[in-house]
DNA sequence: TTAAGTGCAAAAGCTTTGCGGGTAG
DNA sequence: CTACCCGCAAAGCTTTTGCACTTAA
């Protein structure tokens, strides 16, 4: 994400702030700068590694807090993969998932196609749909060569 | 799931395990069980606590372990859905997930339409795609009740 | 027989909570 | 000014690990 978009995410979050009336802090600026430099779902860790230079003495419980504040904002989304540790997704719009069922990680993907899709109706279930997403699950690059290597000795 | 059912897919683990040679024991034959009659996506704790009273001193440690080992064999798989704790899947054949970004429960939905999704390729990033599944995110009926409630107060 | 699997206890994460003090609006 | 937010420390959960013992094949 180039610095002109992450200029533009950083007025969403001032504008979504008022909106709701909470507060636009140097915390939650900053996290979310680190976050979305990071772009690559980064785990609660990841991000407070990245912060800390930028704003040192910041606690960890601190990230915790803005990223869950920033999921309630819609400013960021939580990603849903297989695994323990939350991670956090910085691309609001639509978009799916590659998810490496060896290693966990997760790559994004556009498709038009997946995109069109059509959501079927869940009224029956009184369920509201909001949002939805496609994992596609697999092996990554780097797994399967790691497994080729293995298989070849 | 009806009892024939399960029984099948007992049947099923022991003929996977032969294959892969791994041992198919009564503590995951019961944690198979037990995980089948839960249903629903259940955790690695109500898993443990379903396993209890018919394997009296089980102990966690194993269900894990074991869960993990059914989900490497295939038998049942990792469910991904936002939120911290891992969630398994009894259900092998292709279905997709409502996911209520609420409380974090899951609801199994079958569709034609989603079933005959386009796989995109994925060989420009290397990935080799196995699986796929829909997330409908959104709110499920209770939370919405909830919520309703709660704003007539 | 014997390698894979289990139980126990303890450690290792990841995440949340309570509270006193700080600060954006 | 004051309600919201932060930092700290400590607790709470889920999950993993090391090791000696057991057991399925």
């Amino acid at each position: 994400m180039d610095k002109a978009a992450r200029q533009r995410r950083l007025e969403q979050l001032g504008r979504v702030c008022r909106e709701r009336g909470m507060r636009c802090t140097i915390q939650r600026r900053a996290i979310l700068e680190a976050a979305l430099e990071l772009g690559n779902h980064p785990s609660a860790e990841r991000v407070y590694e990245a912060v800390t230079p930028r704003l040192p003495g910041v606690s960890k419980t601190t990230v915790y807090r803005a990223l869950e504040s920033l999921a309630l904002l819609g400013v960021i989304t939580k990603a849903c993969h297989p695994g323990a540790v939350a991670r956090y997704d910085c691309r609001t719009e639509l978009h799916h998932h590659l998810i490496c069922l060896h290693c966990d990680s997760i790559f994004d993907i556009s498709d038009e196609q997946l995109d069109a899709l059509v959501v079927p109706d869940t009224s029956g279930y009184g369920f509201e749909v909001t949002d939805f997403k496609v994992q596609l699950r697999g092996i990554c690059r780097r797994c399967r060569e790691h497994e080729r290597r293995e298989e070849s000795t």
